[in-house]
DNA sequence: GTTTTTGTTTAAAG
DNA sequence: TCTTTAAACAAAAA
């Protein structure tokens, strides 16, 4: 369950229920995934200390424990679960276990990550990740993209852009736009894409507000049915799919047209 | 058996 | 230096 709005799920999760309990042990069930410090410094910076506040950049997730942070990356299946001691899940990669109960990270397909970060500013660095999708400004939507002049969609799911945007939200978003996922950026006044910067916002936030259940996003919202030969929420024509930055894209051939070639 | 997937990283080529 | 494409990672669902 892996875009902004998921992982603004995920992060809400670990705020309400874990805030100020003691980390009593960590687990590493898959090294692979370790991506920045090592079981044993992990365990040396957590166990013992409370749990502080969790944040998240993007589609990245920080928690506070103690002096250090514990970093979590769902990847493309992951998902955070609150367990009790005995219970296990069936694609468990990290347990975090507290007094009582735990916190595993549950990843059937392991492209998630987790590690150790000292502090945000480290995970910016170390990861690249550009401005927050969800709290940019339009002004500073506008000025990562300035000067890019490749297709636009790419470059919404270019974290070192703008941190947060999937494949999904980036289809939305376009959609709502009336923006053909190929138009290429230099070819979009200033106006339009502060809008569209605004409409990225618009979009995660309404999935945020829905708890990220699709089927309860307002009426017009291509991700109600987001399929190909499905029927355009706006003009009723089939959608269609085609390929963009080696992602699949699904798009209304009437509403999103292209006016200059790609 | 084949294809596809809410992600990221790396290599290669233009 | 920038852009584009493909592949790799790995598992499950259609
Ligand atoms: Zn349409």
């Amino acid at each position: 369950m892996p875009e902004l709005p998921e992982v603004e799920m995920a992060r809400m999760l670990v705020q309400d229920r874990l805030n100020g309990k003691r980390v009593a042990s960590l687990q590493v069930k898959d090294h692979k995934m370790l991506t920045n410090g090592s079981e044993r410094t992990m365990r040396e910076a957590f166990i013992g200390r409370s749990v502080g506040d969790a944040h998240r950049h993007g589609k990245n997730l920080l928690v506070r424990i103690g002096d250090d942070h514990l970093f979590i990356h769902l990847g493309m299946s992951g998902s955070l679960h609150l367990v009790d001691d005995r219970e296990t899940t069936p694609h468990e990669r990290l347990r975090l276990g507290l007094d009582e109960g735990a916190l595993v990270l549950d990843d059937p397909r392991r492209f998630g990550r987790f590690g150790l970060y000292h502090r945000l500013e480290d995970l910016l660095t170390e990861r690249d990740l550009g401005p927050d999708a969800l709290t940019m400004s339009d002004k500073v939507f506008v000025s990562q993209m300035a000067g890019r002049r490749g297709s636009i969609k790419p470059l919404l799911l270019d974290q070192s852009l703008i941190a947060g945007v999937g494949n999904l939200y980036a289809d939305e978003t376009l959609f709502q736009e009336h923006l053909h996922p190929a138009t290429k950026a230099d070819t979009i006044p200033e106006a339009n894409m502060a809008r569209l910067g605004k409409r990225v916002r618009k979009v995660l936030e309404a999935s945020i507000s829905v708890r990220t259940e699709f089927s309860r996003l307002p009426e017009g919202f291509l991700l109600r049915d987001r399929r190909e030969g499905a029927a355009c929420p706006r003009c009723s024509t089939e959608l269609a799919a085609i390929r963009i930055g080696g992602r699949t894209t699904i798009l209304c051939p009437e509403c999103q047209s292209l006016r200059t070639k790609p």
